[in-house]
RNA sequence: GGCCCGUUCGUCUAGUGGACCAGGACGCCGGCCUUUCAAGCCGGAGAUCACGGGUUCGAAUCCCGUACGGGCUACCA
């Protein structure tokens, strides 16, 4: 995609620091990351921090985590640094000062004193009227006299502002509709409409990769960058936004998949996670549906990007996430699954795996199947022939090596001997053994208690 | 309200004028395997291609309109 005389390709996520990490960030960052790879360009992680209610230095951090936990690395930020820091836009307050200064002084912006009130008055106005909303410029052409608070607005030049979308094609947006903007609020710090292009331009960003919500602001900042002199980015790509289920937006409350953290929490690999994102929204035009990050690499293009939102599935994700698990060592998949049953040791979690492996969607589903381990079933009560049963595998089972084969061999020998249905047989044994109806296959139900626990489950129990 | 983006099985999607009475994946249903649950294998149901006009010998694919959904229109980002 890049010609040799491009300057490297340099791309940015600029995610705010308001609360949870997103998935739509971790989203975004993977298309940032895929392109920057690809192209041997540089990651940008610049933390957008304008909103001085709602910023939180611990959002900060879990944007860091999030991000690093899916293997989303950066190249310049806030904890890097870089030639273009700081990476922070709190800490760059100075330079949009400036830029709104030039921008006053050339004559493409203006001092706005007009107050919320007044505003909410002419919005309501032109609804009233039924015509589009735009500022009436009353700042520009008749400020009021003897106040002090203001903002910044741009002066919108209006026009054509076309651009380049890689997903899209060609976009034009008719500036003549947009009213002039606030860039400076009149708390001093500029809004995420200003100063975004401004980093954006500063920091050389050449292509900007972000969510399709921001497709309408493109003109605003389009314009901005050109009123500043700065030249504009080669392109930009609005990947198509990820919705509920019901096909809403998400929000925070209603809907948990929103937070990053929860993946981890439940037992998401990271890479399974990354593949399912990739599909959403994005397709290769084969048949495959599991992708290493390596091969994500090779396949990804923007011309193959959906243009409409997708509606985030856990099914899928649960099957991708299987798809992973199974894949992974008997090893590996033990060190994974580790922290999910810390009362166990690192032994019995190896012993388990194999027929854990094929049973679990998500890591924490290991609780299900081996908490029977260190908490123990309440006794079922069991009629007489039952307990003669429990009995007779108790019976058979003292003498035997306590691992899955040799167990397996004294039961079904004991099943032989019953007379009754291996199902018949087995069941109340899980029962006791686990207290569940849903175990793994008994003999690895046996072997992973220690063979004198296990004995006197059955004993009590019989 | 205005502007922008979208609309193919429940969901993610393939499809760029004839190979499509629409293909794949998840999910669902049935079977095999089986001590439970999975995994695996085999099979199945499921889409009047949002709707209405047009263009064309021929349209899911091109054009127009309508409906519906989403985004932006904030001193949020």
């Amino acid at each position: 995609m890049a010609v040799p005389e491009d300057p490297p390709v340099r791309v940015r996520i600029a995610p705010s620091p308001t609360g949870f990490a997103h998935l739509g960030t971790a989203s975004t960052a993977l298309y940032n990351v895929l392109f920057a790879r690809q192209t041997a360009g540089t990651f940008v992680l610049r933390i957008d921090d304008t909103d001085m209610e709602r910023n939180r230095p611990e959002y900060e951090a879990l944007i860091y985590e999030s991000l690093r936990w899916l293997a989303l690395d950066w190249d310049e930020g806030p904890d890097k640094g870089g030639p273009h820091a700081p990476y922070r836009q709190s800490e760059r307050v100075d330079i949009y000062r400036e830029e709104a200064a030039r921008l006053i002084k050339e004559g493409h912006a203006y001092r706005c004193y007009c107050t919320p009130e007044e505003l909410e008055a002419e919005r309501r106005q032109a609804q009233a009227e039924k015509r589009a909303y735009k500022y009436s410029r009353r700042c520009l052409t008749n400020p009021p006299e003897g106040r002090s608070v203001f903002a910044v607005r741009f002066q919108v030049p209006g026009g054509e502002i076309r651009f380049t979308d890689m997903v899209r094609g060609e976009m034009r947006f008719d500036a003549d509709l947009i009213g002039d903007f606030i860039i400076v609020k009149s708390d001093g710090y500029p809004t995420y409409q200003f100063a975004s292009p401004v980093d954006d331009a500063r920091m050389e960003i050449t292509h900007v990769i972000r969510g399709e919500e921001h497709l309408s602001n493109t003109p605003y900042q389009l314009m901005l960058v050109d009123a500043l002199g700065y030249p504009r980015p080669q392109a930009y790509a609005h990947m198509p936004l990820i919705l509920a289920r019901d096909g809403a937006k998400m929000s925070k409350r209603k809907h948990p998949e929103l937070n990053l953290a929860i993946y981890r929490e439940q037992g998401y690999l990271p890479e399974a996670l990354l593949n399912y994102l990739a599909l959403l929204g994005w397709n290769p035009g084969t048949e495959q549906e599991i992708f290493s990050f390596d091969e994500l690499l090779q396949s990804f293009s923007f011309d193959r990007v959906q243009h409409g939102g997708a509606r985030f599935d856990w099914e899928k994700l649960n099957w991708i996430n299987g798809e992973y698990i199974r894949r992974l060592s008997d090893d590996e998949l033990a060190r994974r699954v580790q922290p999910f049953v810390s009362q166990l040791d690192a032994d019995t979690i190896r012993r388990a795996v194999p027929a854990l492996k094929t049973r679990l969607h998500k890591l924490a589903d290991a609780v299900g199947y081996l908490d029977y381990l260190w908490t123990d079933p309440p006794a079922p009560s069991l009629d007489e022939e039952t307990s003669l049963r429990v009995r007779a595998a108790a019976d058979a089972l003292k003498p035997v090596a306590w691992e899955p084969e040799p167990i397996e061999s004294a039961l079904e020998k004991a099943v032989l001997e019953s007379g009754v249905s291996k199902g018949r047989f087995y069941n109340p044994l899980r029962d006791v053994l686990t207290g569940k109806k849903v175990a793994l296959p008994i003999h690895y139900a046996f072997a992973l208690l220690p063979k004198d626990k296990a004995l006197s489950r059955l004993e009590r129990a019989a």
